[in-house]
DNA sequence: CACTGTGAACGCCTTCACAGCG
DNA sequence: CGCTGTGAAGGCGTTCACAGTG
């Protein structure tokens, strides 16, 4: 019976940041980084970074630091990119359309497989290397292919339907850009990508500098 | 002077999903609502809201709940959108028209003032309603209309010294979808949201369930 | 009486300082 | 000697339980 332990969110929401700078490193023929080094280049302190290393094992020498690309590799299996990670798009609208080619460009790990939409203009469109299908065709599709992620980039007024057609077909993650909360089960993760939140916190930053502040 | 709290980072996280429910529950011409129905909406804990409301007052009545016209409007005005914000686009590739147009359709707040591109092939195409200018107009451009806000849509590559250019000329927000952590001055904030983040957090938890399991 | 506002207890992440090792 | 790995201390947000009030 294996032995599990909870990591952090925290710890898993930083696990990107360093995968991510690190293949630049890696790019720029570095071999060993140090915490210290590292921190500087992601903005976190050197500490935080060897504690989220940590959960996962030594994976640094003492006295060196760590390998670039050995750390890389690591990250990597821990976010589970050593897998592939089929998605599919729902929404084929301004947004969803400049995503899926956006994706095409940059993606590596996640790749999309199929595009729907419930408008019949959009049908056979190609989006970031898709035809774009009718909605009643996802259900089938999602279920034989077994695919766990969907974008979704859908109308607010359509986000929770659709949401709930997903989960039942089998999607477990979603990354959407609708500017609703939706509800679904416990098993299933939500990642909002609605730039509107991103914006009204960065105002509230720049309008209050940080702080409330009242009286005189 | 002023007294000066410090409001939690996750409070103020918490503030636009708030806005945005409350938003749609005053469209249904419901008026008033308590922690506990709100919280099933954003899906928060009824007594955060409350600890975060407080944070700013007494915002509720007590016995009733909290007035939703009223409730919104204050954490618009905590938020700073009673303000006006302007703001500027760096990248008009694939991604940065589509955010754009995209905010011209959703945006009530934010409004796209300028679009700006290093490639002379797109000078003068429409974008969210604007020409897109050479970068070399951006400088002028921000700092005679005094814009604290940029979204960065630009190549890797490009990202770190266009970050540069947007402080330099007194942008203090940057919303950034390059793929890399930008380097900026404590004074600017940086909202990263390059999908790829929230997908390999995704991947994370469909890896593993939310645990790090070993042995047998 | 219902629901907010809030002090106190709790738990968890971060910080710190140093032990452990190459 | 340098930098990682880590237990212990500290800080901070969340949870809880209830006092306060329309």
């Amino acid at each position: 019976m294996p032995f599990r332990i909870k990591i952090p969110r925290s710890t898993i929401d930083r696990l990107p940041l360093y995968y991510r700078c690190l293949n630049l490193i890696e790019e720029h023929g570095i071999e060993e980084i140090s915490s210290q080094v590292l921190g500087v280049r992601v903005g976190v302190d050197p500490s935080v970074i060897r504690k989220d290393l940590a959960w996962f094992g030594e994976l640094g020498k003492r006295g060196v630091g760590y390998n670039v690309t050995y750390l890389k590799e690591a990250i990597g299996r821990i976010l589970g990119l050593d897998k592939e990670w089929p998605f599919i798009l729902v929404g084929a609208g301004k947004l969803g359309m400049a995503l899926a080619e956006h994706n095409r460009k940059y993606g590596r790990h996640f790749h999309l497989v199929g595009v729907f939409d419930r408008d019949p203009e959009k049908f056979g469109l190609m989006v970031g290397g898709q035809q774009v299908s009718p909605m009643e065709e996802m259900p089938a599709f999602v279920k034989e292919k077994d695919i766990k992620i969907a974008m979704l980039a859908v109308p607010a007024e359509e986000a929770q339907k659709v949401a709930h057609e997903l989960v039942k077909c089998g999607i477990k993650g979603i990354l959407s850009y609708a500017p609703i909360t939706l509800s679904v089960p416990e098993d299933v993760l939500v990642y909002n990508a609605d730039y509107n939140l991103d914006l009204q916190r960065l105002a509230y930053y720049l309008s209050n500098d940080g702080n409330i502040s009242w009286g005189e």
